[in-house]
DNA sequence: CGCCATTCGGAAAAGCTTTTCCGAGCTTAC
DNA sequence: GTAAGCTCGGAAAAGCTTTTCCGAATGGCG
């Protein structure tokens, strides 16, 4: 500030010279390198602090053939999903040196083929696509080379593509488990599109942890509140009522809460609900607050930082891995104390 | 792919040799510069395309002391509002050829400061700021020198910083007297902790904009439905109910209206309800649909992009500006046709 | 006292692009 | 036919760091 320098504009000529040493000691002394008194070290670390020094990445970056930078296209316009995982990820990178570009594609093609230019212009050393989106991919004639690439909640239909998941399939065994030990015995399953796979994962995971499946129980919608109030409707005219309702995300499940309250059925004594993202915005508000499944999305993204670590290190790290969700219950199955 | 060597290693010397001229023609040829014959421009042009040549953005920027590189530094966890910032942001940046860093400091000034530290190693050539806090600053001892610098969506006590805002007083301005032109007569105001700027300058608003202001209809209590409905219940208890109620955010907004709704009180015939924020999660999902005043954070997004852009250009913008708030009326004031 | 071995620090190249400066070759005009 | 003037393209430096290779200096030992 009080410099008529910008502080990070010295280079390492300047501390040299500011040392009284050459270019190329300063740099073994400031790296720890090469063979070097003691003495000289201190020199040169001093005037490095007292210049501010601050080497140039780009430099370094340059000259090892490595940029120390990750980027991280996402088509989730950075929604709900996308940033715990990046905020996993980010912490995780950065503790290694490595920095994050974001890109946001928002699903548009071409946009994301520029994105991905860029990046690879900026010599970037591995990159992380993530979304919503099944058929992931990168555009057609751009090709990665052999570029560290990682799909973290997407996939990628390339044969060999490193995919990191949540395991939507246990998450729900886990939910429809819970209701189970809970002494319910006819459970509703009210999910969203059934094009989504993790919706269909999400419902297998509820029939395998169910000895019967009586199919009228599942009730395919949107993700909206409004598609929760309507099937809860729905469910409750029906002859034979079900004593529980597994919803495929928050947003149906305090849809259907609500509609319950509406109707002056006590849950969860007549019936319980759990949902599914443990979205503390929905959970918490709902009345009562929502048993949900946590997809841990942070700890996916830091998995995500970790195995991206080693595939830049060139341990190869291919194929798809689904992590554990946990259950969170809350007063919408369990009675509070 | 189909060759051995990765696509993006490619430099400008392998095009030159492949076409057949110097490493200095072919630079002129790919950037349009110099004195070179129309020919020799394309057939460095067709050998750069052949071998899927990109120039590294590394050495390009290490030559012309700019990076083409903008910090993002970010204290809400990446949450609802930095999100669409981001989003108008790296939009306008990314039309000019700039990327952006991301980084996360929730909130820890430590780590925030290592985020500086490394962003300033990548000769960012600007820095932008998030999030809540009112005390945003660079941290001590951490001088950016005149590198340029934005606060969007948040402040700095430096003078003469350049910050983005939106004009959170005439937004509730516009609440009011959307409510008044209704017809309101008795305006209550529930809002959330009157530390945070935005809450005082949103009451400012709601005042100025009634001939009169019953002190005993504004409370202050947290960010969340559930204050939303004990607020309401406090309101009901009154002798002389209020007739329409202006909600420091959505979520207070919808708490609102599901105790309205709770006491069969209908909305918007008997009060009328307007939130802030228009956070669709939020808005949509209530019942009624909910009124809400729109921060436009894309364009503030867009805003900070254009500003930013003129500061690296060398164009001096300090001081605070603010961007105006749009009206969205839904049901819970207007009745639906 | 001199030579060898070891230790320390400097010089230079590499990594990739841009840009300036020059030289060579061609055209044109005298 | 020769000289002058252009047009075109090449050589080289700069931008900053790291690393290898070497030379010099110093210390020890014979």
């Amino acid at each position: 500030m009080s410099e008529g320098k910008s502080p990070n504009r010295y280079t390492l000529r300047d501390v040299a010279r500011h040392a009284g040493v050459s270019l190329g000691t300063a740099s073994k002394a400031l790296n720890k390198s090469g063979t070097l008194r003691q003495e000289t070290r201190d020199k040169v670390l001093k005037a490095a602090n007292e210049l501010g020094f601050r080497p140039n990445d780009l430099a370094q970056a340059l000259h090892r053939g490595q940029s120390f930078t990750v980027g991280l296209i996402s088509n989730d316009s950075f929604g709900r999903f996308t940033m715990p995982i990046m905020e996993g990820l980010e912490t995780v990178l950065h503790a290694t040196g490595i920095a994050l570009f974001m890109c946001n594609a928002t699903d548009d093609p071409e946009r994301e083929a520029r994105h991905i230019d860029q990046l690879l212009g900026k010599r970037v050393d591995g990159l992380v696509f993530t979304g919503r989106r099944a058929d992931r991919r990168p555009v057609p004639g751009m090709s990665l080379g052999n570029l560290p690439t990682l799909y973290v909640f997407s996939q990628s239909d390339e044969p060999g593509a490193a995919c990191l998941l949540p395991d939507d399939e246990g998450g729900a065994r886990l939910a429809t488990e819970h209701l189970l030990s809970l002494g319910r015995k006819r459970i509703a399953h009210v999910t969203g599109p059934e094009d989504f796979e993790a919706v269909r994962l999400r419902r297998r995971g509820y029939q395998t942890s169910l000895s019967q499946v009586d199919p009228a129980l599942i009730l395919h919608g949107s993700w909206s509140e409004a598609w929760g109030r309507e099937a809860t409707t729905r469910l409750l005219a029906m002859p034979e009522r079900p004593d529980a309702i597994f919803a495929g995300n928050d947003q149906i499940a305090r849809g259907v809460v609500e509609t319950l309250r509406d109707n002056a059925i006590s849950v969860p004594e007549d019936i319980a609900v759990i949902g599914f993202d443990n979205w503390s915005v929905m959970t918490e508000a709902a009345r009562p607050q929502l048993s949900s499944i946590d997809m841990n999305l942070k700890l996916l993204g830091e998995e995500a930082g970790h195995r991206l670590i080693r595939m830049i290190r060139g341990e190869s790290q291919g194929g798809t891995s689904r992590l554990p969700c946990t259950l969170v219950p809350r007063a919408s199955t369990v009675a509070t104390p």
